[in-house]
DNA sequence: TTTATTATCGAACACTATGTTCATTATCTA
DNA sequence: TAGATAATGAACATAGTGTTCGATAATAAA
């Protein structure tokens, strides 16, 4: 045993995402493990907005970053793991900046945020990647991964919205459902034809589209809180369009 | 050049789909092209069910049809050639039952069938091979061919009905973009979560989605024709739900 | 600076699947 | 029955995936 059993113990990179804290004491990652996937992410995001997701090997990556086969597979099983990282990166910044609106709001600056006309504008800056990648001529992978996770940060809204409600015609998960699957549908359509509208159209338009249909998918509100309820569609928009209300809990 | 130039002159079966009739006269399919055909496809729809459309190869198919690799890419290009040539065979069976109910129509019986309904219905009764192929856990392809396939058939009847109106809040190819993916994502949510409503309720959700938004999109109608402008809606409920209009033109 | 650690490299390899070729055989239509 | 055409199947070329492991280089910590 002295000689170090050589039996196929190859060490897996220290995975960044998981910077374990514990006792205070945070794992610094190592430069190379950052350089490499930070190489490795780019030449994915080139590569699919010269290509397309689909049309990329493997190999094509590796190229690019210039990096080791083995290298790649040491990081991620595959290439949906490699795209799936640069969501869980988007998901975080997206993450940042709904912490940085919650204490912003509870110290009384800025009043609103529509969180629906940001994402219109952010697409529309890159649009190129984000039709490269959710288009529909591309694979659905991401589309499929945002469509999950709006729908996780809807459905708490919606369950409050209609605690106060009797009869409600269509069941929570459906309408969430539905204002998400409307939401992407939306986009990539305006994706797919080039973005003939401006953001500030394409938010008006899910606005008319949707909000009628909340109203009507909520039913009638009980009687004694006759108020509050007329503008509940108000108050929806208003809850979706900051984000902090949504997860922020 | 004698004995028949034996340079890759392999000849492709006839293709069923073009039974092509020029002079009254229809060419007759082969017994053993549509019989290879049929087990090809039947073979298909059962790995479907099993696996899921992307868990199968070609050999997969090969073997469970009992046919020879070359038969295969004889008829089809690739697995997707084959998948694709099931959805047309589906619509051309939908086709058919539209012109049946057109001529069914001016004969006077028949007054009202809801298409979408039916569709609810239908999904049901094969919701196995309709779940693994349009289920979350699939790649989307068939879906996106009828996504297609219905915004086609959705255009037309939503350009007639904004002819008489001014100032169209929204245009018309986004509403009917709006309707087909709203109606697939409502299906393809039922079918992920096994059915927990009836085809009925299911209906009655679309509808109470649906109903509003469209007026809303349709905009404020012009004002000498305001009879025929209240009930715009169920105008084109009646107009959907009974297909001939669509395509019927 | 030194040292122990650990990431990267890269070539070889096994594997799975795709799609093509063609001479031979089986089946159909007329 | 004859001529035409479809099916067969094995062999092949191609392409991509994911793994292995000894050697090398970069890094953090001492």
């Amino acid at each position: 045993m002295s000689a170090g059993m050589s039996v196929s113990e190859q060490k897996l990179p220290v995975c960044p995402g998981k910077k374990e804290k514990f006792f205070m004491g945070e794992i610094k990652t190592d430069r190379r493990v950052s350089r490499t996937r930070r190489l490795m992410l780019e030449a994915l995001m080139a590569l699919i907005e010269e290509r397309g997701y689909e049309n990329i090997t493997v190999q094509d990556i590796l190229d690019r970053a210039d990096v080791g086969r083995s290298t790649f597979y040491a990081h991620f099983r595959d290439k949906d793991e490699l795209l799936l990282s640069w969501f869980e990166h988007l998901r975080s910044l997206f993450e940042q900046q709904k912490e940085a609106l919650l204490t912003s709001r509870s110290t009384g600056s800025t009043p609103d945020a529509n969180i629906v006309l940001d994402l219109f504008r952010h697409t529309a800056e890159h649009h190129k990647l984000y039709k490269a990648v959710a288009g529909r001529q591309s694979g659905e992978m991401i589309l499929k991964y945002l469509h999950r996770y709006l729908n996780g940060l809807l459905l708490p809204v919606f369950e409050e919205l209609t605690k106060r409600r009797r009869d409600v015609p269509v069941p929570v998960e459906v309408t969430a459902n539905y204002l998400v699957g409307t939401l992407l549908s939306l986009m990539t359509w305006w994706l797919d034809h080039n973005m003939p509208y401006p953001p500030e159209k394409m938010e008006a338009m899910f606005r008319t589209l949707t909000r009628p249909s909340i109203e009507a998918a909520l039913g009638t509100p009980v009687a004694d809180n006759s108020e509050a309820v007329n503008n509940t569609a108000e108050g929806f928009y208003r809850l979706f369009i900051d984000p902090l209300c949504c997860a922020g809990r």
